[in-house]
DNA sequence: GCACCGCGTTTGAACGTAACAACTCCGTGT
DNA sequence: ACACGGAGTTGTTACGTTCAAACGCGGTGC
């Protein structure tokens, strides 16, 4: 039965999508060697190659995806799971979710993004493993007590981590941004502008990444041998950072400088700073985390650490895709340093520092 | 590690995942009957139904997502393209995008995530066309002479768009904000505290987004009778917000308010003002759009207009599945009118407008 | 008694791809 | 002349699902 004499010329565009072997057909081969061609095209003759791939651009074929995965039992997809997004706005996510996809397709992964459905926080990740309509995950925002790393052990998931693990045994490869030298870094630029005395504005204690940054500060105050005029723990809310840093600057002897855990936090500083009619960065020095959108308005222009999420993409995606490769191999655990944005929040002083 | 034994029995396949076949053997049944169980549930007998069940339940089994969707010739997938991030951040991104996960979700679908690529804007849709890997795009940011629509069109390829079409005949399903009505609601608003001079700060004309809240302000300013002091159309930066706002307020007769075309021009005119020693809403009222975190800033603190994008997902995830279920039906347009989020930037003035 | 019906179930055949083994062809060495 | 090997091609099967048709079966009408 000649199938490639009836396609070939006019019917294959018509509705149906090409396939294997329309192209194979038409172009006076087999349906292997045209799958040969892509996965391959060694073992294809010089001559033969040619000819198909030009009836492959002809017919402008693709490898059907269903059909691939299905026969290769791997779906080239990579889950996200996307947190409901904060009154506050998250000033990381769409940097981060690009630089995801970004990197996946350099590694011809796509990413299938989902949402927490209602039914417990698993139930998403099970429905997408039970289909198998996923390779395996990339998680982020990675808490205490996370109980995605040991699920998707137990269920031999494959995974990997933005955000490393903050309790509990290692479970899998984690990429993260190391807070606490982001802070320290804020430390040392502020002792560098001889500032001697400093409080930090940190989240409440528990939380793995404010924990993290606290830590940061306390350790660069002691190495620089800075005094510590105070540390607040509070919520990420701009009013209340404002109240923590008027209770600070209220102070018998109050710091000439406050490093903050967000910028939300140090908006709000800064702000508390104006109330007493001081000058942000020439009075009191203020740094912030994040490099928002807010912290680079002139008006407010906040010191602040800027995550490299670019690369923290890049990293996460080859850490997933090693998993795949090879499930058994040791995940890997990095930890990249962020980078310092001063402006004018941490500016010289006028005044000599005691 | 002996995975097999965490698993409830051990029968059933102590590496293979679930099928429709282990399943049917299990239970006595064929595989139609179990399929059946998931897509025509009323032809299977009740008690039937309950082994069946019973055995799903067990081995944890989910119809396989590749061989279901190459089946049934559909992927269940959305495509959905993410915009390199801007340096100063996308507002609205991580709202909308948990929108339509969610949304999407509640028809069975998921969200395929993809970064345009480097050869040709259209590149990686036609790549997922002809892999077969979506069911259609959700596309956003319509702009003028949005080349997509028609590419879609003509290729057949089911779409919604989050953003009208702003040149060329109507093609497809699209939602939309009322940006006009959004821009005249915050005019409105100021006429009603007493406000009768009035400028507006946009973007450069030809943006359709941008021309759209321009003529919003034009025909409410008319309709309210109240002169216009000048309209300025510039970049979308805070600097170029500061400058016009400048010259804005420089003028012989300046306006009493200023609207804004976005927050970030809205954050330069609120500095404006303030670098004439003159306190925003109270002297120069100002109102932006999009509700950003800057906006809400307490030191800002500026009336906006938000947009409903919870709202807008759940419309292009139904435009979208209406457009999948019938290709032939009259596409349907939405205009969702967006609400106006009152600050201190339009305080009641003290002293009297004229 | 037999054709017919509807219901619940089973059977065989796709969907489009890739792995595998078997085959053809051609040049080479003895 | 003929076995040999390697490059390249072909037929067959399987991946897991759904669709269409067919089946068995008890009940109904004539």
């Amino acid at each position: 039965m000649r199938r490639g004499f009836e396609r070939s010329k006019a019917d294959f565009g018509a509705d149906r999508a090409a396939t294997l072997a329309s192209v194979a057909a038409a172009a006076g081969v087999s349906r292997q060697t045209v799958s040969n061609i892509f996965n391959a095209p060694h073992k294809v003759q010089l001559a033969t190659r040619r000819r198909v791939e030009a009836e492959i651009a002809r017919q402008g074929y693709r490898p059907n995806r269903s059909a691939r995965s299905l026969r290769i039992q791997r779906s080239g997809l990579v889950g996200y799971c996307v947190k409901p997004p904060s009154p506050a706005g998250d000033p990381i996510m769409d940097r981060f979710v690009h630089s995801l996809c970004q990197a996946a397709e350099r590694d011809a992964y796509h990413v299938l993004l989902f949402a927490a459905t209602p039914d417990g926080p698993m139930a998403a990740y099970e429905h997408l493993v039970a289909q198998q309509a996923v390779d395996g995950f990339v998680i982020s925002d990675t808490t205490v007590d996370d109980a995605r790393q040991e699920w998707f052990q137990r269920r031999g998931v494959p995974f990997a981590a933005f955000g490393r693990r903050w309790s509990g045994p290692e479970i899998g490869a984690w990429i993260d941004i190391d807070g606490a030298a982001g802070v320290a870094a804020a430390v040392h630029h502020l002792a560098e502008l001889g500032h001697r005395r400093l409080a930090f504005i940190g989240w409440p204690e528990g939380s793995g990444v404010g924990d993290d940054r606290c830590r940061g500060f306390r350790e660069a105050a002691v190495e620089r041998g800075l005094a510590v005029a105070g540390i607040a723990h509070t919520v990420n809310h701009y009013d209340d950072g404002r109240r923590a840093a008027a209770e600070l600057l209220a102070q018998a002897d109050p710091p000439t400088a406050v490093v903050c855990v967000s910028d939300e936090l140090a908006v709000g500083c800064d702000t508390a700073i104006r109330d007493r009619d001081l000058v942000p960065g020439r009075d009191v020095a203020v740094t912030g985390f994040d490099d928002t959108s807010s912290a680079a308005l002139p008006t407010v222009s906040l010191t602040s650490v800027r995550q490299p999420l670019q690369e923290v993409g890049d990293h996460v995606v080859r850490l997933l895709v090693d998993a795949l490769r090879d499930p058994g191999a040791d995940p890997e655990h990095v930890l990249l340093v962020p980078e310092l944005v001063v402006r004018h929040s941490t500016d010289h002083p006028d005044r000599t520092v005691p």
